[in-house]
RNA sequence: GGGCCCAUAGUCUAGCUGGUUAUGACGUCGCCUUUACACGGCGGAGGUCCUGAGUUCGAAUCUCAGUGGGCCCA
């Protein structure tokens, strides 16, 4: 016998290491069927989960769930994305080692990073998600990194990556390159210099403003804005760098502010991300006048000044040779090395070599692809098309990190030649290893590339990755390429856009058939969950304070694309509905005792037991076509609002009597227990922990290990006058409550003699309406009651006489009401040149009275009950 | 600056291929301890469906503009 209470902690860990044990989610190629697979997002190794995750996984465990129920083989494997800045600064930091001993540097990083594997593992284990442990992969193991390598390999040989100068940002005071994440804005107060710069023709000049007159002798182009007036004349012209000499040409761009300064800049290279822009756009030289410490080398005389120094002595030059007009106060945003509090020093974006994956000549056949994919919600594939159609720029692949997929080539050092890894060389890290043949040109001498790979690089051969590409040509062609790519919406143009490149370019197929995105997690204040705001709530709370089939609950009522809350009430709500199903299925368990329901035909069976059956039909077709739509948060409506109100306010209320006083309580039971069997099996993938107690404690004669082994539900019964029928009795349930309600009647008060008045058929029912509502004495009769009558309003068929009559709709409503008694009378009546129909009305109001005399009434579009 | 998405009772949310009285949850108010459950049941109150204009017999729903928010890109 189940429990009194449910307790779902201990439930929870109970049958979680059952299935680990008896490996039920672990995948079998042998076992054959269609297969289905799920490409799971690696999460970044930071050591915990937070809510974005558990919705995320969540989803995707219902899916290998649900999927595996529809008849299935499912192959869900999880891997976990090892390499990212947060690592380092870990390790750099907090464990004190020194990037420059690389080695241990990487050892160490590997260490932690396997204990952030396993904590997240067991996290993973608690909100009961349960991929295919056994297929487990990281990023950072020799065969993933193999596989990586190999398809980089592949684009190279193919043409489509290539090196070349871009800018990184660095920092000349630490001496390093840094992420987009260790650098941050501050305001600071500078000097906003205005330069007079002469035009070619000798005669007129342009006035730039600028807050680094330092840069002069990199600049490659003085902008203005198109919509500028004042400088249309220099359109096209040419302008002579002061003290440099050099020539550079005056380009209109919407970019320029034109209301700073002169509204005329200059592009250096680099002086900021507009510059960047800029020299792509218009394909302009790069001149790069700083070393990586920061120094200047320009030619002149000012090589070897700091950039500070240099400011100084430019300016003071071009003041000296009159090319200064003035110089302004000006507080503005610099660029700062702020990730290590003690540096805080400015950055400049410095060009050095890097490794390019072309992007534009492919994204025309990545647009025409992306749209083969089915997209849940579809409008997301508007976004992806948007990104991708705008993209201008390649794909930086490289990354002046130390923890990472090493870039596989070498430089010959004498001959310059780019050297690429042989795939049997594979993995390499041409920081320690050393190409095992000579250079073409006889050299001996290599540089081996001290960069790592973007972490988007390592992501983004996922179905590659779970289908063995390269390893098993068998498993392969079953696996690939992937079911469903479940994601989040802010990661369409990395993760998906860079899988849906690389997948594409290496197999020449699409890596998934569907693709379902989810939005982001809010706080509960309906913000964005950040630290920052002070609204992040960790997993480990709802699970500690409620449990795992209560906090998926949560998760599985977001919407496709929409972005969710995080709520105690939902949690709260959920963990009730645990509660209820545990005690319904108390409730039949204690009733079933020692009953034996091998013969009950559906014939035997009463109007109400009909009726529920009818209703579960309708509920599994539609949580059937729903979940193929991924509408989780649908269904699971459904199905609470059915197990809750339907079976056990409704359906339960109205059979005890049955049970108690053993009238058709063998086709009572019978009922209930279907009900519960398959209502578990409805509710499985949602709550996977309770649902697998109740079905081993009261189905485990079916033989079946787990539920969630078995097929999803199928009972198909339907019988539209039962249906009908019992409708009509919970609706006349409902009004004598209300009834009972409003004239403050306990519930259970007896009513002593009560009149039903219907035209529909109820035969069969009252017994079940009597017992339910306690009524001593119940008639019902057929036909309308002889009491007075007047009509209040008729309510018409909108979308019936709408598209019919257009604009006499209104004329139409009010020829209804006039002739309401003939149009009840002949059904067909012409009025004016209307042809009027008793199917036009939705339904008629009317009150009644008799003799004169107030009774009591309860009225309703179907019924008239008489309480006497 | 660009694209996509969102805006519905105190709070969160469903509906949004146009058509009856706008769904549900939490909260709130009232009633009911009836042998599965008071972590329960029943009933009530609570809405300018962001603003403005348009299309239409009819708009929460379609179109346009605005306001506020999210994500990504520049």
């Amino acid at each position: 016998m189940l429990d009194k209470n449910y307790d779902g902690k201990n439930i929870e860990k109970k049958w979680q290491s059952y299935w680990h044990k008896e490996e039920i989610f672990n995948f079998n190629l042998e076992k054959g069927g269609k297969i289905y697979v799920v490409d799971t997002p690696p999460p970044f190794t930071s050591g915990s989960l937070h809510m974005g995750h558990v919705m995320d996984f969540t989803w995707i465990d219902f899916v290998q769930r649900y999927k595996r129920m529809r008849g299935f083989n499912v192959y869900c494997p999880q891997g976990f994305d090892c390499h990212g800045l947060p690592t380092e600064l870990k390790v750099e930091h907090e464990f004190k080692i020194s990037k420059e001993d690389t080695e241990a540097f990487i050892e160490k990083c590997k260490e932690w990073t396997v204990q952030c594997v396993e904590r997240m593992r067991r996290q993973m284990t608690d909100i009961g998600y349960f991929p295919d442990w056994s297929k487990i992969y990281l990023t950072m193991k020799p065969e993933y990194i193999k596989l990586i390598q190999e398809t980089l390999i592949d684009f190279y040989k193919k043409g489509y990556l290539y090196r070349e100068k871009h800018p990184i940002l660095w920092c000349p005071r630490c001496m390093t390159a840094l992420a987009k994440a260790e650098v941050g804005y501050e305001e600071r107060e500078g000097m906003l210099y205005f330069i007079k710069i002469p035009l070619d023709d000798g005669k007129e000049h342009v006035e730039i403003a600028t807050t680094r007159p330092e840069l002069l002798p990199s600049c490659v182009g003085v902008f203005f804005n198109p919509k500028d007036p004042r400088y249309e004349k220099f359109k096209g012209k040419n302008a002579i760098l002061p003290i440099f000499g050099r020539k550079v040409p005056i380009l209109s761009d919407d970019g320029v502010d034109m209301s700073f300064g002169t509204g005329v800049v200059y592009c250096c290279t680099y002086g900021d991300e507009q510059d960047i822009f800029w020299q792509k756009k218009y394909n302009l030289e790069i001149i790069t006048s700083l070393t990586d410490d920061g120094k200047i080398k320009a030619g002149k005389n000012y090589d070897g000044l700091s950039i500070k120094e240099a400011r100084k002595a430019i300016s003071s030059e071009l003041k000296d040779l009159g090319f200064l007009i003035k110089e302004e106060k000006i507080s503005h945003r610099v660029l700062l090395h702020v990730e290590r509090g003690s540096c805080k020093s400015p950055i400049e974006l410095l060009p050095m070599e890097q490794y390019f994956i072309k992007v534009r000549d492919y994204k025309n056949h990545l647009i025409e692809n992306g749209k083969k994919i089915d997209w849940y919600p579809d409008y997301m594939y508007d976004r992806f098309y948007d990104w991708t159609d705008s993209m201008d720029w390649d794909w930086i692949i490289s990354r002046q990190r130390v923890f990472g997929t090493p870039v596989p080539f070498w430089k010959c050092e004498d001959c310059d030649a780019l050297i690429p890894a042989k795939k049997e060389w594979l993995p390499v890290d041409p920081r320690f290893d050393l190409p095992k043949e000579k250079c073409k040109c006889g050299s001996n001498n290599f540089i081996g590339e001290s960069d790592v790979c973007d972490c988007w690089i390592d992501s983004s051969v996922t179905p590659l990755a779970i289908s063995m590409y390269n390893k098993d040509e068998d498993f392969f062609s079953k696996t690939y390429p992937s079911s469903l790519r479940p994601q989040g919406y802010e990661i369409i143009r990395t993760w998906f856009f860079y899988t849906l490149l690389r997948c594409n370019f290496i197999t020449g197929k699409n890596p998934w058939n569907e693709t379902l995105i989810h939005g982001m997690v809010a706080g509960p204040d309906g913000r964005k969950m950040s630290k920052s705001l002070g609204n992040v709530i960790e997993p480990d709370e709802p699970l500690g304070k409620y449990c795992a089939d209560a906090l998926r609950q949560w998760a599985l009522l977001a919407s496709k694309g929409e972005d969710f809350p995080f709520t105690w009430k939902e949690i709260e709500h959920g963990s009730r509905f645990l509660t209820k199903l545990w005690n319904v299925s108390r409730f039949i368990e204690m009733n079933l005792s020692d009953s034996r329901l091998e013969n009950i035909s559906f014939d035997s069976l009463t109007i109400s037991d009909r009726w529920i059956l009818s209703k579960l039909t309708n509920l599994i077709k539609i949580s059937r076509k729903e979940l193929d739509d991924y509408s989780f948060a649908f269904v699971l409506k459904e199905i609470r609002t059915f197990l809750w109100h339907e079976v056990a306010d409704n359906y339960i209320e109205i059979v005890k009597y049955r049970l108690y006083n053993d009238i058709k309580k063998e086709e009572a039971l019978f009922t209930l227990k279907t009900l519960l069997r398959n209502i578990l099996g409805l509710i499985s993938p949602y709550t996977p922990h309770i649902t697998e107690e109740i079905y081993n404690e009261l189905f485990a004669y079916e033989g079946i290990k787990s539920i969630h082994l078995t097929e999803y539900p199928s009972f198909d019964f339907y019988d539209k006058e039962s249906f009908d029928k019992g409708e009509i009795l919970k609706e006349i349930t409902a009004s004598i409550r209300r009834y009972k309600s409003e004239n403050k009647i306990p519930l259970n008060a007896p009513l002593d003699g009560t009149i039903i008045y219907t035209e529909r058929n109820l035969e069969g029912t009252n017994e079940d309406i009597s017992q339910s509502m306690n009524i001593s004495k119940l008639e019902i009769k057929n036909g309308k009651p002889d009491i007075d009558e007047t009509i209040l309003e008729v309510v018409p068929k909108y979308e019936v006489i709408g598209p019919k009559f257009g604009k006499d709709v209104q004329k139409i409503k009010r020829l209804l009401v006039e002739n309401i008694s003939e149009i009840e009378k002949n059904e067909n009546i012409t009025v004016e040149v209307f042809e009027l129909s008793r199917n036009y009305i939705e339904r008629v109001e009317r009150e009644f009275s008799k003799q004169g005399k107030k009774i009591n009434v309860i009225k309703d579009k179907n019924f008239i009950i008489e309480i006497l």
